[in-house]
DNA sequence: AAACGCGTTGCATCG
DNA sequence: ACGATGCAACGCGTT
């Protein structure tokens, strides 16, 4: 330790001793144990000698270790600058090819390479064809290209990742298969197991691919997640012990994650305005690449053994059938299908409409849209990669070059590509990032630990029927717009419930088909105002905001159907209606539907003083009076119950939910989004929104100019914004369930309230025109 | 270095 | 219907 600390007064510019002690700290973390999900390398730092985890913080030693964490990464790897000539990454002079041999043994790869045989092309994310930088690495100067996926057993399970994504992931691979058969004459090899295990079999026997020697080299796409930077460094250790070549080539995100990380001097940039000033450093992302002409298939003999051995996993599987018995009954295909095919299909269709792309606004679009949604709905196949984020990127760019008047970030859709890219380099850079204790940049606050409000939360079962359509309709359809996971993530967390964002993040993740790891936990954060956001006095009302969509709660109706005879009056208040109004809708509150789990006027209110008051410790200034007692005080007020059962595991669907905070830390002991904009004649390549520009009165809207270009408002029949964030839901059979809640009794039925937002006049298209509104308001102006 | 500007989408009220 | 205002006041980043 002291040495540590010595050595980081110096560390700043000395990079030498750097490299002694991050030795150690890689040391640290390959001992450690992590665990199941994508998510926990960092975590498993806790023993390591730097220990940042728990209350104490020291900002040196962190500082130290995320320098040394990724220098480590870097200087494993070799920049050879010679072989990635052809599709050189952007800003490639760093392109870093995780070459596994060390300097002594370059030779021997050199000689291979001499007379490369075949190579494996690693499928994780990134199942794509275009614009694949692992895959052209892999078709370099070899005869067979073996393209295969390892079903990691971790992904089949149902605590983890729920049907709907599962079966996403099934038909992106169906698809790869279909695409390399059909244009490469090639296939999908998909193994089964631990991919060590797979990789150590491949390696060690050539036969098993069918080939008389080993593979000349392992390509794949960078993966930063926590669970894979583990995974793919026992992959490269073991293939270096082999003398195979590693290829570990960027291609998720727009940028290089390392590149980015040298620019920001691994202090990764935590608001929105700082990142754009790092992005503008680093130019525009590469130009995407086409999927390339040849792909050398493997040798017949292996390919004919393809179908039989390696076949393609599919809901049929006795193993899936099995684990995910519950969830099959009622199991609907979302309107989602995965695979390339399908997102290119979707990317082609969303960028025809081009003053839709140009004007696209995200605050604009709406949680209410559902059919069709008022966002591209491309999240899902970005967080796979079945989508170029470059191409993405370009294709909108090219939009915005022609047309003046287009939005910009962040409310753009590059400005959405941006935050993407931005959430993917922090939680790259920022320790812990999936959790709020150890990790440095989390406001640390006091959630309750609360299991039945989390259960009735993820299972509709709140009583406020705009929170309860809300998680219906993820648990249904595995997406749900971006607005509507604010508001059920302002309700589970700093504005009703209280409960912590980790709960949340967990149950997001398995519900999202778009689930990603990183921009899921980075938009809890968010939203708990726990980092990057810090208004927390700004809370989403779980009544107004669906109303202020929907008046007449179109929404609710579909998805609590329920409550669809409930008149429009009580229709986001239905404990207000009067007994007899409810006998009449079929639905008495206390019934048929819960009676509101809290009181959202009172509660809010109280959250919002144990929010200032756990802010104000944060800063040493423990809250005296008022905010110490406040901090504990409405807790009880709020009946949070203590002694709680823990729920017991019932469907495998609801497990994780019911599942208490604090229980699982014993147990375990150990992010769509973006879219941004553009530049306008081609000077500035970013231009921030509204950062720079001064002369904005109030809100500059961006808009305002569309006003002036006359084909703003294109209509484009259905879609309206899109862009989504992550987060899940459980399964469960929504609203019936009495509200066992024991928190604050809300309001009693019929109490007073206002019965207004009757008028219902706009239709489902009306609705959507009023997403558009910017273009139409400018119109209408 | 204290002060200020700003922040991807709050709400209720008033005009 | 829409915009402006008050609400009570946050941290970050820059100056």
């Amino acid at each position: 330790m002291v040495l540590s600390v010595a050595a980081i007064t110096i560390a700043r510019g000395g990079l030498l001793c750097l490299v002694l002690l991050l030795r150690s700290r890689s040391l640290a973390l390959s001992a450690a144990s992590s665990s199941f999900r994508l998510s926990h390398c960092f975590s498993s730092l806790p023993s390591a000698p730097l220990s940042f985890i728990g209350e104490r913080f020291d900002w040196g030693l962190y500082s130290f270790w995320r320098q040394g964490n990724l220098l480590t990464r870097l200087k494993t790897k070799k920049h050879h600058s010679g072989n990635t000539a052809e599709f050189k990454p952007p800003h490639s002079g760093r392109v870093r090819l995780s070459q596994t041999g060390d300097s002594e043994n370059d030779s021997g790869i050199s000689e291979m390479s001499s007379a490369p045989s075949a190579s494996i092309l690693w499928f994780r994310k990134g199942l794509r064809l275009h614009d694949n930088y692992a895959l052209l690495e892999a078709c370099k100067e070899v005869k067979h290209v073996f393209p295969i996926f390892i079903l990691d057993p971790w992904f089949i399970e149902p605590s983890n990742v729920g049907i709907v994504r599962y079966n996403f992931l099934l038909e992106c691979l169906a698809d790869l298969d279909s695409s390399l058969r059909a244009r490469h004459n090639s296939r999908l090899i998909v193994l089964r197991g631990q991919p060590s295990k797979v990789f150590e079999k491949i390696l060690s026997d050539p036969s098993f691919l069918c080939l008389d020697k080993p593979v000349s080299k392992i390509c794949f796409e960078k993966d930063t997640e926590p669970y894979a930077l583990k995974r793919d460094k026992q992959i490269i250790e073991m293939a270096k012990a082999k003398g195979v070549q590693c290829h570990d080539l960027h291609g998720h995100t727009l940028f290089d994650l390392d590149l980015l990380m040298d620019h920001c001097n691994y202090n990764v940039p935590m608001q929105y305005g700082s990142f754009n000033q790092l992005i503008e450093k680093v130019g525009l992302p590469a130009k995407p690449l086409e999927e390339p002409k040849e792909i050398p298939p493997p040798p017949p003999s292996f390919l004919s053994r393809v179908e039989n051995e390696f076949p393609l996993p599919s809901l049929e599987d006795e193993d899936i059938k099995k684990k995910y018995e519950e969830e099959l009954k009622d199991y609907k295909h979302p309107a989602l299908t995965g695979g390339e095919a399908h997102g290119l299909e979707i990317l082609e269709k969303v960028t025809k409409q081009e003053n839709w792309v140009a004007q696209f606004e995200k605050p604009q679009t709406s949680p209410v849209a559902f059919k069709p949604a008022s966002t591209t709905k491309l999240s899902a196949y970005m967080k796979f990669g079945a989508v170029s984020s470059r191409r993405f990127f370009h294709a909108v760019r090219a939009i915005n070059l022609k047309k003046p008047g287009h939005s910009k970030p962040p409310g753009s859709l590059l400005g959405q590509l941006l935050f993407r890219e931005q959430f993917y380099l922090v939680s790259y850079g920022v320790p812990n990032f999936d959790k709020m204790k150890g990790n440095p940049k989390c406001k640390q606050i006091d959630w309750d630990d609360n299991p039945e409000f989390l259960s009735a939360w993820a299972e509709a079962r709140t009583g406020y029927p705009w929170i309860d359509a809300i998680m219906t309709q993820l648990r249904k359809e595995g997406w749900i717009h971006h607005l509507a996971r604010h508001s059920v993530a302002c309700f589970l967390t700093r504005g009703d419930l209280y409960c912590s964002w980790e709960d949340g993040a967990k149950i997001f993740d398995r519900y999202l088909i778009d689930a990603d790891w990183a921009l899921n936990n980075a938009n809890w954060q968010w939203l708990s105002a726990s980092c990057f956001f810090y208004q927390f006095f700004r809370v989403y009302s779980p009544v107004a905001f669906g109303k202020k969509y929907d008046k007449e709660g179109k929404y609710v109706r579909h998805f609590l159907t329920v409550l669809k005879n409930m008149p429009t009056e009580f229709i986001y208040e239905p404990w207000k209606a009067p007994k007899a109004v409810q006998e009449r809708a079929g639905c008495v509150v206390g019934r048929d539907y819960p009676k509101p789990i809290v009181d959202h006027d009172v509660i809010h209110k109280k959250n919002l003083d144990r929010m200032k008051a756990a802010y104000d410790r944060q800063k040493g200034i423990s809250s005296g009076g008022g905010g110490g007692g406040a901090a504990a005080a409405p807790a009880a007020a709020a009946g949070v119950s203590k002694g709680v059962k823990r729920a017991s595991p019932p469907a495998a669907a609801a497990a994780p939910a019911a599942k208490g905070r604090k229980q699982r830390e014993k147990e375990e002991s150990e992010s769509e989004e973006s879219e941004y904009e553009e530049e306008e004649d081609g000077d500035s390549d970013y231009e921030r929104g509204g950062k720079g520009k001064k002369g904005k009165g109030k809100k500059q809207k961006s808009p305002a100019k569309k006003g002036s270009t006359p084909e703003k408002r294109n209509t484009g029949g259905g879609g309206n914004a899109k862009k989504t964030m992550q987060k899940e839901e459980t399964t469960s059979s929504s609203a019936r369930g009495g509200a066992k809640k024991k928190g604050i009794a809300p309001a009693p039925p019929s109490s007073s309230s206002k019965a207004s937002g009757a008028s219902s006049k706009k239709g489902p298209a009306a609705a959507e025109e009023k997403k558009k509104s910017p273009a139409a308001k400018a119109k209408a102006k």
